[in-house]
DNA sequence: TGTACATCAGTGAACGCGCGTTCACTGATGTAC
DNA sequence: TGTACATCAGTGAACGCGCGTTCACTGATGTAC
């Protein structure tokens, strides 16, 4: 066995029997022998179950950033300063988020793996998340505010959260929806043709009109 | 202690510690000691811990279809064998989700609920719900789809889940968004208050027009 | 070139712990005769 | 009215199990002199 063959063998494993019964569901003993790896190398290599998880996440979230800075340092140099339209941004961000795992040829598993990191409870995950990886975010969110001048800042704010959930919920409970899908209209539905649809609908979220404004605190009775 | 007391109270101290940490996350001994009731009395009325969580669920969606049977047939009666605005529906469906938990004072508590139904493994509580709340769920979507004949049948599917992620997410979240938004914007968000947010962009997404037709399979190399 | 030592990936077995569940039991209340 | 029995909510202690982690150890490889 080649020297770090076992981390990678770990890795490999843990990040789809993660994905498929999250983290507290997926025992030490499960992955190890699934990995045929001895019980003890996990804490050898990694310390911890906790940091295993969070290898886990950083093996994807890594190249991700990276690529997703690079992507957008070329779309402020190709427009020089004037706005980024908001399509171009979206777009942007879904190639990267498409191409990082296509190298890995497991964007299901990625996926599955974001929305476990906002619905498992796991804080040390979102806390690691957040110091790792907060900044891109950060710069992502400053363009798209250039992007939509019309909206007020707390309302752009709840559309981001809103299609973040969108993406992250129908990508992540991807295999469920797609067994109902394929039953009831017999279509093979891949990752790519889920994006294909989502973009008008993301792109007419973020542009629907403003609410109405919220009504008075009730201390009134209705007429 | 009064005959079904020790019931109620394991059921309120459960769904909070569900909806708090999640499933496996919550042990019998946390939540009997924290609802001051016996280790075994969980399983003494209910069985096991399984169906205590099918329990916590069944007194939410109980009234809940009940009451949205109801609200669907004063609707169909309205409008006497015409077709039913999707805004209507939209808003009728919200109506019912906000009224049912408010008697329970929790609506927090029962769209994280819902969330974890999504993302939690537990494979039992999905075939559970499936089965006994999955009708009325059929025929809310078939009345969606007379109020949206310019839909095809799978692009409407995919629509409906995008939304359903939208409000499962952003609800079942509620908490920790709410944090950011209030330090970034300094404004106190009440689920009412996401809910107006919500409505202008499930409907844009719901009208948005039709994504570009797939590409053809890759066979031919890009010219 | 040979020997002593250090380093390091990996191992096998055990540790203590918290888990869901079980079981024999209690004590109060209702029912039959 | 009194007694025997049945029912039922609730209890305390223990069961066996799987968990993450630890630890003393092995054996191969590299390094110093």
């Amino acid at each position: 066995m080649a020297q770090n063959d076992t981390v990678t063998r770990i890795l490999d494993t843990a990040e789809v029997l993660f994905a498929e019964r999250g983290f507290a569901e997926t025992s030490l003993r499960t992955i190890t022998s699934k990995a045929k790896v001895n019980l003890a190398a996990v804490n050898y290599h990694f310390g911890s179950k906790k940091s295993l998880i969070q290898s886990v996440f950083a093996r994807y979230l890594d190249p991700f950033t990276e690529r997703f800075h690079g992507a957008l340092d070329e779309l402020e140099a190709r427009y020089a300063g004037k706005t980024i339209p908001l399509e171009e941004l979206l777009e942007t961000m879904a190639r990267c988020v498409l191409e990082v795992p296509a190298e890995r040829n497991s964007l299901k598993v990625f996926m599955r793996l974001l929305g476990l990191a906002y619905s498992q409870a796991q804080g040390h995950l979102r806390r690691y998340i957040q110091e790792e990886y907060g900044g891109v975010f950060t710069r992502f969110t400053a363009l798209i505010r250039q992007a939509t001048p019309e909206l007020p800042d707390a309302e752009r704010f709840w559309r981001l959260h809103f299609m973040l959930g969108t993406v992250i919920f129908t990508l992540s409970g991807l295999d469920a929806l797609r067994d109902i899908a394929e039953k009831d209209y017999d279509e093979h539905v891949t990752v790519r043709d889920l994006v294909r649809r989502l973009r008008p609908v993301v792109v007419a979220a973020m542009q629907a009109p403003l609410p109405a404004p919220a009504p008075a605190p009730a201390d009134a009775q209705e007429a």
